[in-house]
DNA sequence: CTTACCCTTACGTCGCGTTAAGGTTG
DNA sequence: TCAACCTTAACGCGACGTAAGGGTAA
């Protein structure tokens, strides 16, 4: 029997020989075999096509593809797939970068934010789409919820965020707040966003922007309104419309839940 | 008992109910239980890390990073997921990103290559290194044969190369021809390629470029002396050093094997 | 005779989704 | 009444890896 066995084929090209058997098994390369040993020999034309295989499994190809490539495509059906897979990848590239994207942008937030806590900036808070999740712990639910559904298919690119109550707090404090989720602007229009019951575009307003944290359960209004709302107050200004915020992170320190937050506070 | 029970959690958030009894499974989000009937009712809570699960998953953590982020990380070990994470992303992005441009450039090659049939264009052939894998059939194997595994990772990046004998055709027609690898050199460059016996720089030459078609076994000589040599020496050429060509691809027509090739014929 | 190599069958991996059987609850 | 919930259990995916148990080549 002449051929090389499937030991050599598998030191030469680095192949695990369960991987040359297995390629068998799905009927795409297909040695000769010794009657009698049942050893496999593979053939020059054996191993050409074992390149071939692997270099269209190098694109990415299904080992089904991989099979009808090798053994029956012709040039058309070659073209069709190679377009095809050219337009998976970068569908698949597009999904990465948008993921690698926020991500970068997230921890560079959670970098930033230990030094921004208890600090005061005048700037422009974000505009932004904002929508309704649950309003003090009660959820939508019922088939109104569906647009819920279409925001969370669209992490990471939308934030946890909070908005307080467009009522003024006479009594200078808040006791009411509503959690939802938010897009900026420009990701809105990008993938059109529902706009139902408890959508609403929040524009730019000229805002004082710091990062604050609180505990565990019942511990954000409290932390929001000393942390926060406080310390603006006793500079002297005066807010003009409902403050936003992200959740950044909730983390756990020596047992004990703690938040961040960064938090947009409009004033005149 | 108070809180949501299984199917509304489901159905605001999208989530299949088995995926969430699967992540109480995994410890990442355990809801309240109701002693007698054993239903789970999902509290603010839970339904607060089940968005925070989502958040990450969306970033492509796996199960077990969100079980810990949920659950027990503090923000050191945030920043080091994320910093980790985003590496990965970084190098996934690249991976795919080498493949779309091999492929693509791949598929133009194939979709110029019938209108490049019998057509004869002088232009410089591109710089290349190249590797003998085989010559005449026989297999370079053993231990020496470690550098081929190292090509052979580097697809799609490489290309399926024959390169003809240095000794210069005395009776017109070309007899030999070896099989290789080849990286154009930039990418040599790029990627520290082996040089081992059998590895050649080939620089530019002032080329005859064609493409030209062979069917199935001990067809390829034959197709390239007629198809090629001939033509070129009946055009009043004379050879200057070894012709070198890339394999393009090997369809099935009609039953039959048929091979593209493009091959660079240096000139004086 | 050794021993490195080959064979087959069958089960494990990941992150769930799906299906099924058989029973309880609102 | 009947959908919705519970449990355990198993199977599927894709491309292999791994292990068991036994035969073969040089």
């Amino acid at each position: 029997m002449n051929g090389y066995k499937i030991g050599e084929v598998s030191r030469v090209f680095g192949i695990p020989n369960e991987t040359l058997r297995y390629y068998e098994s799905r009927g795409i390369i297909t040695p000769k075999r010794d009657v009698e040993s049942g050893y496999r020999y593979y053939d020059v034309w054996d191993m050409n096509f074992l390149l071939d295989s692997l270099w269209y499994r190098s694109y990415g190809f299904s080992l089904a593809d991989v099979g009808s490539m090798v053994n029956s495509d012709d040039l058309e059906t070659f073209d069709e797939r190679y377009r095809q897979r050219e337009m998976e990848l970068i569908k698949t590239i597009d999904k990465y970068q948008k993921i690698l994207t926020c991500l970068s942008l997230h921890r560079q937030r959670l970098a930033k934010m230990g030094g921004e806590i208890g600090r005061f900036t005048i700037t422009d808070s974000p505009a932004m789409v904002w929508q309704r999740q649950r309003d003090q712990g009660v959820l939508e639910k019922g088939e109104s919820a569906d647009h819920i559904r279409r925001w969370v298919e669209l992490l990471p690119l939308v934030n946890h965020t909070f908005l307080m109550p467009e009522a003024k707090p006479t009594e200078g404090e808040f006791k009411d707040y509503c959690w939802g989720f938010s897009a900026t602007s420009e990701i809105a229009s990008m993938y059109d966003i529902p706009m139902t019951a408890g959508t609403q575009y929040l524009p730019s307003f000229k805002s004082i922007r710091t990062v604050f944290t609180a505990g565990g359960e019942g511990t954000f209004m409290d932390a929001f309104n000393t942390n926060v709302i406080d310390p603006i107050k006793a500079m002297g200004h005066t807010l003009s419309r409902p403050p936003v915020g992200n959740l950044l992170v909730r983390t756990h320190e020596k047992g004990k839940m703690k938040r961040y937050f960064e938090v947009w506070v409009p004033i005149k």
